[in-house]
DNA sequence: GACGCATGTCTACACCGTAGACGGGGATGT
DNA sequence: ACATCCCCGTCTACGGTGTAGACATGCGTC
């Protein structure tokens, strides 16, 4: 993803580039909101949970059909206008769970951090690196590899999870997932 | 950290390194791993979660300590010998939580992800980003920044309470967290 | 004393992001 | 119709990156 392959792709000069946008960076923020504007906003009606769920999981999806952008998006905040609305739609369905006001940007964005991360671990263990063959091989096998989607959604259970008790403490969590798991879809 | 502001520092030639280094991402990861060695091993007494906060919560402070080596170990699993043996202490007081023992290590791995997420923003929240600086301005200063120490250990209370509910459906959570918060003293 | 090996140095390669000067072509104003 | 200007692509160049490969130097061992 350098400027210069960029350029030859397109078939011009690789400062053409930076008459449209001011620098590197910037290009690639404009992609990934584009990447970002594919997931669907789910609708009003599901339960918070599902709601948070659905958003996160379809921008790993979608980031992922995007393998160039993936390593981009998971290291920057959803600044583009696609990922803002989508921020909005995680800090209403927090704030409708009834968490504090204070805690829900705190969640959303502890949210945000781990989707990122999971994110980041699934593009990373998809190239061909020394370092994370020894992890999968530490491992042993006996669990799903570093990064899959099954340890994604593992995790933002255990997240929804905590969100829960930490809204309404003492009940008993109502959750029980059977995962639906198609990810890794990449084009 | 380039090789050659490395050498330059070391007063030597920068292909000087590569005769004790095979390349850069060992140099670092070996520097890393000196860095994460500086964490105490919690004592077994304590109770599986005041542990499982202790170790992650250390590593964060001890990378936050050394500004130029903390974003490659959010970047990367810990694979050093110092860091395989704070994983050893997770996982097994997640077993020890009653976790089922298949979920232990993607619970363990959750853990991980969160973390190096919230090192990372923390790194470079400090660096100073046009686009970080948007977040921030975003939030409007109502909670805190970014990337700090207070969000960190609000989404780690959040992962371990969802793992508690895992680990023991129905009970009541019993942590409420008073924040140390001792974070970011950096040298 | 001769050898081999570990280590440091130098040069060079193929990249990277991007600043600044130059030039052409189309839209616009007169 | 002509002059003007601005948008945009191109070219060159700078300072940076990681690292391969050849060369030099020192030291321990036989």
């Amino acid at each position: 993803m350098s400027m210069r392959r960029i350029a030859a792709d397109l078939g011009c000069d690789p400062m053409a580039i930076y008459r449209h946008f001011p620098n590197r960076q910037a290009l690639l923020d404009a992609v990934a909101d584009l990447a970002v504007q594919e997931v669907a906003v789910p609708a009003g009606e599901k339960p918070w949970d599902e709601r948070v769920r659905a958003v996160l999981t379809d921008v790993r999806a979608a980031a992922l059909r995007h393998p160039g952008i993936a390593g981009h998006i998971a290291s920057r905040p959803p600044l583009g206008s696609a990922g803002q609305k989508l921020a909005a739609v995680i800090t209403g369905a927090l704030a409708e769970a009834g968490l504090a006001p204070g805690d829900v940007l705190k969640a959303s964005q502890a949210l945000v951090a781990y989707s990122a991360a999971g994110l980041r671990m699934a593009v990373e263990a998809g190239a061909p690196d020394e370092r994370w063959r020894q992890v999968n091989e530490a491992l042993e096998g006996e669990t799903p590899v570093v990064g899959s989607a099954e340890q994604f959604e593992y995790g933002l259970r255990l997240l929804l999870n905590g969100i829960r008790l930490e809204a309404h403490p003492g009940e008993a969590s109502r959750t029980a997932g059977a995962y639906s798991g198609q990810d890794r879809s990449c084009s």
